[in-house]
Parts: C-alpha cells; sequence; structure tokens
DNA sequence: ATCTATTTATAAGC
DNA sequence: TGCTTATAAATAGAT
C-alpha cells in the first residue's frame, strides 16, 4: 500500500513476512480499537503467527498480550505443546467469553485435565518458594536472636559502667539495619 | 478518515454510528484477512455493535476458531481482564518455559486463585451438558419403553389370532429406529 | 526505528 | 445498505 502494490497471497521472506506482520498488526490492533471506540462495540481480536513460529497475541478492544513460544529439542513435543497452548488459548478465550457453552464436553474433559496438571505444577513451584521463605525466614531469625543477644551483652557492659537503666528499652525497639560486627550475620 | 477528520470517540448519532460500524467493520474484516493471508498468520476477529442494540458478526482466518469475547459494561473491568489476561499468559509461559522461576510467590498465588476459578467454571459447563445428556437419554429410554410396550401388544394381537408363539423374542431384539406410529415418540 | 511515496480506507453526501 | 470523491490513514520499501 506504498511504494508498491503487493500481492494477496503468502509472502515468502521470512524478513519481511515478520515485519509485515508487526506492522500490520499494529494497523488491525488500532483499527478495532478505533471501531470499539467510536461505535461503543465489543471487538475481539485473537492472532497468532504460525509462520516464524514466533509468537501470537490476543487482543480484547485494546489489550495486547505477547506470548512465548515452546522452547523444546525433540521435534516431536513440538507439536505436542502446539496443541496443548492451542487448547489453552480456546480455554481462555471460553472462559472470557463467559462460558457460552461453545465447547463440547469431550474438549471441556481435556481442558479440566490440563488445569488440573497446571495447577499441580503451580502447586509445587508455590510449595518450593514457601518452603524457601521459610527457611529464610528462620535464618534471619537465628541472625536477630545473636544480634538481640549481642545488643543485650552491649547493655549489660553500658548498664554496669555508666549505670543507666533506661538504655535497656532498646532491647525490644531496635529496628533493622543493626549496627554491629557483621560476622553475626550468616543469610 | 476523509472529507473531515474525526475525533476518536464514540459517535452519539446512532445512524452515524451505525453507518460508521458497517463501513470499519468491513474493513476491518479485509484488513484481517490480508493479514492471515500475507503472513501467514491465525486471525479471528470477533465484533458486536451494543450501542444501536443490533448486529453482531465474528470472522476467523486461516482454520482457527473464534469464541465469545469477553461481555463487560464499565471500563474499569478491561484492566482488570487485561490484568487477567496477563496473568494466565504468565503462567502458560512459565508451564512451557520449563519452570525458570519467573513468577513470584505473589503472582502464583493470583495464577492459582484464577484457574480455581476457571476450573469450577468448567466443572459446571461439563456437568450441564452431562445434565442435559442423561435427560435426553431418560427421554429416550421412555420412547423405546413405549415402543416396547406397543410392540408387546401387536405380538398379542398376532399371537392371538395366528397363535405363532416364536414372536415373542422380538421383546428382547428390537433394533432402533422402531417403525410404528410416530405420535408415540416425545422427544 | 524512522522516513515518504503511494496505496487504502473512509466521512460525507446522495 | 450501495456509490462517489475528497481527504485522512496505513504502509511497502528503503534507510
Amino acid at each position: 500500500m506504498a511504494r508498491g502494490k503487493i500481492q494477496l497471497k503468502r509472502i515468502e521472506n521470512p524478513v519481511h513476512r515478520q515485519v509485515t506482520f508487526c506492522k500490520r498488526r499494529t494497523g488491525l490492533l488500532k483499527k478495532a480499537k478505533e471501531l470499539s471506540v467510536l461505535c461503543d462495540a465489543e471487538i475481539g481480536v485473537y492472532m497468532k503467527c504460525t509462520g516464524g513460529g514466533r509468537g501470537s497475541s490476543s487482543a480484547t478492544f485494546t489489550a495486547q498480550e505477547q506470548l512465548q513460544p515452546p522452547n523444546l529439542d525433540p521435534k516431536d513435543e513440538v507439536n505436542v505443546l502446539k496443541q496443548e497452548i492451542e487448547m489453552l488459548q480456546k480455554g481462555i478465550r471460553y472462559m472470557f467469553g463467559g462460558g457460552d457453552g461453545a465447547m463440547n464436553l469431550e474438549e471441556l474433559l481435556l481442558l479440566e485435565k490440563h488445569l488440573e496438571y497446571w495447577i499441580s505444577q503451580i502447586r509445587s513451584a508455590k510449595m518450593e518458594i514457601m518452603l524457601q521463605e521459610i527457611q529464610s525466614l528462620r535464618n534471619k531469625e537465628g541472625v536477630l536472636k545473636n544480634a538481640n543477644k549481642y545488643l543485650l551483652e552491649k547493655i549489660e557492659e553500658n548498664n554496669n559502667s555508666i549505670v543507666d537503666a533506661s538504655f535497656a528499652a532498646v532491647e525490644a525497639n531496635y529496628s533493622y539495619p543493626l549496627t554491629m560486627p557483621s560476622e553475626i550475620f550468616q543469610f
């Protein structure tokens, strides 16, 4: 549409194709947004660049998100993963479509299975992070106890020499970071 | 975009809005189709004119099904949905990226919540479909019982007149479809 | 990414 | 809706 007319057929050069995809995607989403605003309409655009295998995007009104493509070594698994991604994408559309029964029983069962697996994966990851967090907090607890002990000893010393009982309040009011010999810390 | 620039805001005049919707819808679909052909991409576009209360359409290019889009009224919810989409997509990335720790605990908790909701939605849909299936089967059962009864009566009549007991075996061996007065069926 | 010569899309009017 | 036309936008090719 500029500097020359182009034929309406697949652009064979992958670089040109990718560039054109990006440019026209932007244009299409802009048009979609304009239409939704001007005419008070609901517009949903789903896009997936299959050629380069390099990402897909979808938009509802103006939203546009990028997905990472599968990153697998064995060629055989690629198809399986693509299928799963397609299923999830279909599921996402289904979900945001308000569950209007566009999926049949078989698809729902499959999606349910995927989601259960997915949720179990997420729970494992969550659990691991929480365990790490707990471990980290335990370490900090130990460090703070050491710091506490150290401070109490210091206060004791001060009390013994200066005789000023008000310093004892520091025990409950110290704030992080504490200033003391660094070898106490063991994070 | 011609004979004068227009502001990017809702067209208040309903006639103008409807005309613009039709024109721009055509343009958007053309662009979508071009993109799908030129870049070998799957493009789905859903459109619904909410203002005039009439006319909705959807189009899919390159063999990708398009389901219903979000059905939102308050503009505020758009951001929530965007966030949800982003979260789900991030979850997809996480899952297929081999769990490279791209999500933090908060995000995982949120994703888990989303997935639980999602799975409950899917189970509801699944349940409804199964209930419909059961109801349908019960109806069919009723019809077949009626058919059975009807046939037995016929056989009884035949037995009384022709005296041939072998016809009784039909009771257990009838196959669908049965040929009989249609008023028996009540699907 | 940025820049333009062109091609397209389309607002207004019938 | 469908057609026309002046003009605004989109964008192919090059940088």
